[in-house]
DNA sequence: TGGATCGGTATTGTTGACAATTAAAAGAAT
DNA sequence: ATTCTTTTAATTGTCAACAATACCGATCCA
């Protein structure tokens, strides 16, 4: 039966999956069978096959011909690559936030990054992690460009990913700091300055996270999942 | 019957048909109906939806809820986002090209960028800015990182329709000599130099071809409403 | 013991059918 | 003639079944 949802099924699964990937919830490696999955979602294997492609061009699955999706397992050789093209993509995202935001759009984000500070002091690590990028692409959305919205998404998703295998425990605090002052000038219309923070905030990230390899070990699908089904 | 094709079938639909766009062979806004192109490619529904699903978030075709798949019809103002984000993109490629590249890379470059030259002389334009495009695809494949293989790909791929939608004939050209030119540089080794011109490539190419709309665009009801409002 | 060969099993790739939805055409009412 | 409503036709969103493939282990042979 069709489901009357407003939203593309697909979509949601996508987004689960996501946060779930970036949290290492879904280890680098793990299996994803699409019918395993499809019961989760009480849904048919088509729309996770969707959902599944959709993490495959965004670098958060590997297809493996007729063997199926397994969660990306990124090299540390590509942290590079992935860095540096966000650095640029983020630069010019700053440069063309709007002249003035919305105090509401300005709530939004210093709410977010509370949230952010919360989830540091709290120790979790990876959810940590994960929110770190959701500011940026919060911002990305805010220049109202679905272009520039995809691209950060899809670069922030991947570097998250690298943070959370190849980030030092201890320097997780993706620079909660360094965004209020971000937020702060772009508030107060010093959009130059805020490109320039940006930069030197990545590169601060780049340099005190990415220094050496983690492992960890895995738990069954069905039980991951079902934490995540309930975010927003 | 399941091909037994050892590429995947979604994949050559996607090539097909990102030519076809890219070329102009079907213009901006045109329905693609996801039977009438299995018909055509002698295949079923599903993977025409994987290729158009493809394309679709490469931006070359934009889904309508419900509607279907329709070729996309980008605007003047997402030009300067665009190249902005590819310049950058390809700056970084160049630099990321290998110290030296075999002979028979170099080879395969010079023998494009004559293809390149022959569909100019020949007055076929929209080709002509194809295989333009499809330059900057070689040089970003001999870096070695489907990374920016595939980000190259889809950002030259918007480019290219752009240049096709909006720039002025005459200027069609996308630079042969400078293709040329930069090849040269990197044969001898002069990256650093390679990138600038490469940068200063761009900045011409966007120069010289994106003047202005061609009168072509239909203006909306909202639009024309509003220049007649305030009329005596 | 080690290696190759051959089925069995699990999982994807593909297909055609059905339900849901939308846009457009036809009709009714003011 | 114009606006509102209903029908209709076209097309997607979803699904369950079938075919093809790669992996895994058992068997066989040196």
């Amino acid at each position: 039966m069709p489901k009357i949802d407003g939203v593309k099924q697909a979509e949601n699964i996508a987004r689960v999956l996501r946060n779930a990937i970036i949290e290492q919830a879904l280890p680098a490696g793990s299996r994803l069978p699409e019918d395993s999955v499809a019961d989760q979602f009480h849904t048919s294997r088509s729309v996770v096959r969707e959902a599944l492609s959709m993490l495959s061009t965004e670098g958060l699955v590997e297809h493996r011909k007729n063997r199926g999706a397994f969660v990306a397992e990124p090299v540390w050789e590509e942290a590079r690559d992935l860095f540096d093209l966000r650095i640029s993509l983020e630069k010019i995202v700053v440069a063309r936030l709007p002249e003035v935001l919305t105090d509401d759009q300005l709530d939004r984000l210093r709410a977010h990054v509370a949230t952010e500070e919360l989830a540091r002091d709290e120790g979790h690590d990876s959810r940590s992690i994960r929110l770190g990028g959701e500011f940026h692409v919060a911002l990305a959305e805010m220049t109202g460009s679905d272009f520039f919205l995809r691209y950060t998404r899809e670069l922030t998703s991947r570097c998250s990913v690298m943070l959370a295998l190849y980030s030092r425990p201890v320097s997780v605090e993706c620079g909660v700091s360094e965004h209020f002052e971000i937020i702060d000038l772009i508030a107060a219309g010093k959009h130059a300055q805020a490109v320039l923070v940006m930069e030197r905030h990545l590169f601060a990230v780049v340099e005190r996270a990415m220094i050496k390899p983690r492992t960890r070990d895995k738990a069954s699908i069905a039980e991951v999942l079902a934490k995540y089904k309930n975010l927003p």
